[in-house]
DNA sequence: ATGCCTCACTAGGTGAGA
């Protein structure tokens, strides 16, 4: 069971870049962020064409998030829980049955919060707020839980080719830091580094200033796991080729394994 | 480095991103 995440950066000015890359990563279910789409505009077809059933929650000109999937899932929640004035289009999950477990993948577009000392950041703290108050509800199902997607944290200095240029920004923030640290304390695990310790495994890389060429990168696409997924956890990779492709995204998918 | 690119919206700049 092959599970993605991937920031796709507008789904029609990258479909070419997604099909390419489903047909060659082929997950089982592929969580996508920024699709800058309605879902009346995601092109399903081509999509559906590779065999993927897709469930969208997309928004006019910017965030918007999907699932796409081998089998359907049961269930489709669309939007974060606990603010009924929040239209953002920042987060959809999907419950699957795989045999006798219920797997619950959701794919997050976490805000951005830059300025710091803004609404913005205001706003960015608050949402990871209802989050954590989700995932706890979540991990009382005692499904199998993936949170994937574009957490807009870097976790550590680790996490950044150069941590100090990004010590007055939303992504690095300690109070950004801590929530996520707060997520990840409730009983989940941070997969890739599950699985390595290694540093220059950044999932995103600026399009300005030659970022991607001096591999000026941060790791802030994140799959965070229940107990339950960890030991079934078999890989975590990162497909870092996929930002030297042609118009390609400024994030790159990391998927990870899970055994059956 | 409060913005070096890029996309959406919509036809010229503006807003958003990280």
């Amino acid at each position: 069971m092959l599970i993605s995440t991937f920031n796709i950066n507008g789904v029609k000015a990258r479909l070419d870049a997604l099909l390419a890359w489903l047909e060659a990563a082929s997950p089982d279910i592929a969580c996508l962020q920024e699709i800058k789409s309605q879902d009346e505009a995601f092109p399903r077809g081509p999509i559906e064409a590779l065999g993927y059933h897709v469930e969208t929650h997309g928004q006019k000109g910017f965030n918007g998030v999907a699932l796409l999937s081998r089998t359907p899932p049961v269930e489709v929640l669309r939007g974060l829980p606990g603010d009924d004035q929040d239209d953002h289009s920042r987060y959809i999950e999907g419950v699957w049955q795989v045999g006798p477990r219920r797997l619950r993948v959701a794919s997050i577009y976490l805000p951005n919060g830059n300025p710091v000392g803004t609404e913005k950041f205001s706003y960015k703290l608050a949402w990871m707020e209802r989050l954590i108050r989700h995932a706890e509800a979540l991990l009382a199902t005692e499904d199998d839980l993936v949170l994937a997607g574009d957490y807009n944290v870097i976790p550590m200095p680790l996490d950044a080719a150069n941590p100090q240029a990004w010590l007055g920004d939303a992504l690095f923030q300690p109070e950004s830091r801590a929530a996520l640290r707060r997520l990840v304390n409730l009983g989940l695990a941070d997969a890739l580094r599950a699985s390595t310790d290694a540093a220059k495994t950044y999932t995103f890389w600026d399009y300005q200033a030659g970022a991607w060429q001096k591999n000026a990168g941060i790791r802030i696409d994140h799959l965070l796991v229940s107990p339950e997924v960890q030991d079934r956890l078999v890989s975590v990779g990162i497909d870092k080729h996929v930002r030297g492709w042609e118009k390609p995204s400024d994030h790159v998918p990391v998927t990870i394994e899970i055994a059956a």
